[in-house]
RNA sequence: GACUUGGUAGCUCAGCUGGUAGAGCAUUACACUUUUAAUGUAAGGGUCCUGGGUCCGAAUCCCAGCCAGGUCACCA
C-alpha cells in the first residue's frame, strides 16, 4: 500500500468515528442525469427545480469558503458543483462532516449523492448549489488524474498495459475509450436488428465440441470429468449452423465467441466473436450485396452517414464495393503471373526466391497474396474466385471445378469477412475432408446427406469490424478484457 | 517463435559520456467566498521491472530473465 492509499483509509476511519458509513446500503433518489439537467437548464432554473444526482467526484477546486467540485454521471457529462457552508440548510452547517467536507473527507473519485439547485456563476457556468450531500462510496485507490482544457487533455492515463488490466480505470478516466465500448454496443444491436428484419432466427450452439471444425486452428482442449473424454473449446460455429439449415430455418445467425490457441497480435484474441450467418436458397453473390446493405445501414444507424475515415482513408460504404479475382490481384501487384493451374513445382521455386517455408499449396497462395497485395489494399475490396485448394468448404463454380463461390471482405489491409456458397454435396465434402487428414466430423456429413438445400453463409470478424469502425488500429480497443500474460 | 522499442513517484514524463533521484498534476498543511488545467507558500512520497556481472561507485554499461508495445512468422 502506497502513501495516498494510507491517508484515505485514514479518512474512512474518521468518517466511520462521524457516524457515516462510506458504503451505505441506499436506495437512492435521482430525478436527473446530467446530461437531462444541461438540456433542460434554462427550465429548470426559471421553476427553481430540486435536483437530486449522483455521481462520481473528478475535480476539487478549494477557495477558502467555498469550493467548486466537478462530476460526472453514467449520462458521460459533467457538472459543476458549488460547495458553500453558509448555504447549506441551517441543520449542516455546524455538523463536522460537512464543514471539513471537501477539506478533508471527500477525494477524487469518490461516488456521491447530492440535492441542490441549479444556478448561474459570475462566469456563466450552470452549476448545482449543493444542500445535502451523501456519501455512497469511498474511493481509496487514487484515480489517474485528467485534466482538460479546451478540449486538450493533459495528464492522461494511457499505459497500455495498465489500461487493459484495470480496464474499470480506463473507462472512468478515458472518455474515448468508454465511447468506444459504447459503439460497439450500438454496432451488435444494428446487426441483430437488421437479421431480425429478415426473420432469420438468432441461435446458440456448442462452445464445448467433441471434434473442434469448421476452421483450421489450434483449439484449446478440456476435459469432461462423467465423461472422461477431451473436449475442445469451438474454433467455429460453421458445422452445426449449416446442421440448421438442414433442419429448415428460414436463415441462422449467431454471435459466436471462437476460441484459438494461437499468438496474440493486433488483430487476434485468443477468444474472439465472429458473427456467422448461413441463409438458404442464396449464394455468395447474393451475399455481397446483403453484406454491402448491412454495412450501409450499421453506419447510418451508428453515425448517422456512410462516409468514415478510417487510418487516414475516406472510405463511403455507399459505393459499390469492388471485386476482383484473387490471381488478378496477386498477379497485378507480384508479376508472378501464376493461377490455379500452376503447378505445385513452380509455386515452390517462387516460395524459394521468397524465402517462404511453407509446402501445401494453399498456404503458399497465402503468403504470396501476404507478401504482395494484403498491405495494399485499403479500400473495401471483395476478393472472389479462390481456388479450391484454399476452401475446402465451398462449392466450386458450375462452370469451374477448380475455383469456388467464394469471396473475403478486405478493408484496410485486414480480412474483416469470409463467405461462400455451401458445398452441400455430402460425396464431395467427405473427399474434401478426407484430403485435409483431419478428424472428420461424420454427424456433419451425416446431416448432409439428409439434404442441405443451396445456401450461402458468411462469417465477419465482429471485434475487428468495430475496431475498423471506430478508428481504431487495435482490437484490444474494443475487447473489453483483451488476454493478458 | 524471431527481431525491435520500452519498464523511473498514484498518473504523464525528464534524467547527457557512470558520481547522493527530478518536474508537472495528484497527495498533505496553510492562505483564499465565483473557480473551472483555479492560484500562492511549504511539506511528504521511489525495491529506478527482477537477478547477476563490471567498477571505488550503476537508473545509466554488460549478461540473463519477467511484462508490455510494434514489425514479422503462425492464425486453411
Amino acid at each position: 500500500m502506497f502513501e495516498q492509499e494510507y491517508i484515505r483509509e485514514k479518512k474512512i476511519k474518521e468518517i466511520k468515528l462521524l457516524g457515516i458509513d462510506p458504503y451505505p446500503s441506499k436506495t437512492i433518489k435521482i430525478n436527473y442525469s446530467i446530461k437531462k439537467i444541461l438540456k433542460n437548464k434554462k427550465k429548470i432554473i426559471k421553476n427553481n427545480k430540486i435536483l437530486y444526482l449522483s455521481g462520481r467526484i473528478f475535480n476539487i477546486r478549494n477557495m477558502g469558503r467555498s469550493t467548486f467540485v466537478d462530476i460526472k454521471d453514467y449520462s458521460e457529462k459533467k457538472i459543476q458543483l458549488y460547495y458553500n457552508l453558509n448555504k447549506l440548510n441551517k441543520k449542516y452547517r455546524y455538523n463536522k462532516f460537512y464543514i471539513f467536507l471537501f477539506k478533508k473527507y471527500l477525494d477524487i473519485g469518490d461516488i456521491i449523492w447530492i440535492k441542490g439547485n441549479l444556478f448561474i456563476t459570475k462566469v456563466k457556468e450552470y452549476t448545482i448549489l449543493i444542500k445535502k450531500i451523501i456519501l455512497l462510496s469511498k474511493c481509496l485507490y487514487p484515480i489517474p488524474n485528467v485534466k482538460k482544457k479546451d478540449k486538450k487533455i493533459y495528464y492522461k492515463f494511457k499505459d497500455q498495459e495498465k489500461r487493459y488490466r484495470m480496464r474499470y480505470l480506463d473507462l472512468i478516466v478515458n472518455e474515448k475509450s468508454k465511447k468506444n465500448f459504447i459503439i460497439r454496443s450500438l454496432i451488435i444491436n444494428y446487426i441483430r436488428k437488421f437479421l431480425n428484419k429478415f426473420n432469420y432466427i438468432e441461435v446458440d450452439t456448442p462452445i464445448l465440441q467433441n471434434i473442434p471444425g469448421g476452421a483450421y486452428a489450434k483449439p484449446f482442449i478440456t476435459y469432461h470429468n462423467k465423461f472422461k473424454k477431451k473436449l475442445y473449446l469451438r474454433i467455429s460455429n460453421e458445422l452445426y449452423l449449416k446442421k440448421l439449415i438442414v433442419g429448415g430455418f428460414k436463415g441462422v445467425y449467431e454471435f459466436s465467441k471462437n476460441f484459438r490457441n494461437e499468438s496474440i497480435d493486433k488483430i487476434h484474441n485468443p477468444e474472439f466473436t465472429i458473427l456467422e450467418c448461413y441463409v438458404p436458397y442464396k449464394n455468395y453473390v447474393w451475399m455481397m450485396n446483403f453484406l454491402q446493405k448491412l454495412l450501409i445501414y450499421i453506419c447510418k444507424k451508428t453515425f448517422n452517414k456512410t462516409k468514415i475515415k478510417i487510418n487516414n482513408i475516406n472510405i463511403d460504404f455507399k459505393k459499390k464495393i469492388k471485386r476482383i479475382k484473387l490471381f488478378n490481384l496477386i498477379n497485378k501487384y507480384s508479376k508472378l503471373n501464376i493461377n490455379k493451374n500452376t503447378s505445385i513445382n513452380t509455386l515452390r521455386k517462387i516460395c524459394k526466391k521468397l524465402n517462404i517455408n511453407v509446402d501445401k499449396k494453399e498456404k503458399i497462395i497465402d503468403n504470396i497474396f501476404n507478401i504482395y497485395c494484403k498491405n495494399k489494399i485499403k479500400n473495401p475490396v471483395f476478393i472472389i474466385d479462390y481456388p479450391i485448394y484454399m476452401s475446402p468448404l465451398a462449392k466450386s463454380k458450375s462452370n469451374n471445378y477448380k475455383i469456388t463461390e467464394r469471396f473475403e471482405l478486405y478493408i484496410n489491409s485486414i480480412e474483416i469477412a469470409n463467405a461462400y456458397t455451401e458445398l452441400n454435396d455430402p460425396i464431395e465434402q467427405y473427399k474434401r475432408l478426407k484430403k485435409q487428414n483431419k478428424k472428420i466430423d461424420k454427424d456433419f456429413i451425416k446431416s448432409l446427406k439428409i439434404g442441405m438445400p443451396p445456401t450461402v453463409g458468411i462469417g465477419i470478424g465482429i471485434d475487428r469490424l468495430i475496431a475498423l469502425l471506430t478508428n481504431n488500429l487495435n482490437i484490444q480497443e474494443v475487447i473489453l478484457f483483451p488476454q493478458m500474460k
